[in-house]
DNA sequence: ATGCCTAACCCCGTTAGA
């Protein structure tokens, strides 16, 4: 049996558990990574799963469900990016799971690109720190896996309409080269991988508008690989059932099955 | 058009998300 993860924004834990708890019951994923609980607690969610946390008032936080599954050990690493003491967001997760670390991210959204908001450069100098991080694993040969809501449209194909997206921080040719420089390293982008062709595939679809019934929306959530894990990726989609769920998220899940070593 | 929705916070409008 391969390994099941997933991963999925929530906007907000609180008013989404019972599609997380849903979602756990019907999927049965061995790791479930969420973003943007909006809290500083965590709301019981499951007896059939440890949840790892990171919270914070209102914003961000970002959550790790590991199923317990007979007791293989669980460290928790790290629960901030490294690289900027004063940053008090609840964006970074780092566990270590049966020697691999898996990291759940919030990457800061970014908007609005203007120099009078400190908000990109944020984003910028967070894609650094992450690329920071990333070099040290490697370079100690860990095999890791990135998920989380990344804020980054890779490409043309992983947005409705390109145009639209001109100028955006989601777009921007800075994000692109921050995200490409992080596939330098060698990680690589699982959907994209095995789906190199697909079109109109998306894990976001705006409130507004009827951007859901459009199909009109982006591919931001994302699993990014260390090179060993890469070679052991089964599949990755993405789940779009959720997200016509009763009062859903903007975001739904994406999950990847991992072959056991 | 910088809204159209949704959630948190804390008052009954503002901020943020993407």
């Amino acid at each position: 049996m391969p390994l099941l993860i997933a991963t999925w924004n929530v906007n907000s834990i609180k008013a989404r558990a019972d599609h997380v708890k849903r979602f756990l019951s019907e999927r049965s994923p061995d790791i479930l990574m969420v973003q943007e609980l909006k809290g500083e607690n965590l709301p019981e969610i499951s007896d059939d799963y440890d949840a790892y946390f990171v919270g914070q008032k209102a914003y961000n936080g970002v959550a790790i469900f590991v199923k317990k599954n007979g007791g293989s050990p669980v460290d928790l690493i790290h629960s901030r990016l490294g690289g900027d003491e004063s940053d008090e967001q609840a964006r970074y997760i780092e566990l270590d799971w049966n020697g691999i670390r898996l990291i759940d991210i919030y990457l800061p959204n970014g908007n609005p690109v203007s120099i009078d908001s400190e908000k990109f450069p944020y984003k910028i100098r967070w894609m650094d720190r992450l690329f920071n991080r990333v070099s040290e694993l490697r370079a100690a040969q860990i095999p890791f896996l990135i998920g989380g809501d990344f804020n980054v449209i890779p490409e043309d194909q992983d947005c409705y309409d390109p145009k639209a997206w001109d100028g955006d921080a989601l777009f921007h040719p800075q994000t692109h080269e921050k995200w490409r420089a992080l596939l330098n390293l060698g990680l690589v982008d699982a959907f994209r991988v095995l789906h190199p062709f697909e079109t109109e595939s998306y894990s976001f679809w705006d409130y507004q508008a009827g951007a859901w019934q459009k199909n009109n929306g982006i591919r931001i959530d994302h699993f990014l690989l260390s090179p060993a894990l890469a070679d052991r990726l089964e599949s990755c989609r993405i789940d779009r059932e959720p997200r016509g769920w009763e009062k859903a998220s903007d975001h739904t899940p994406v999950l990847i099955e991992i072959s056991e070593s």
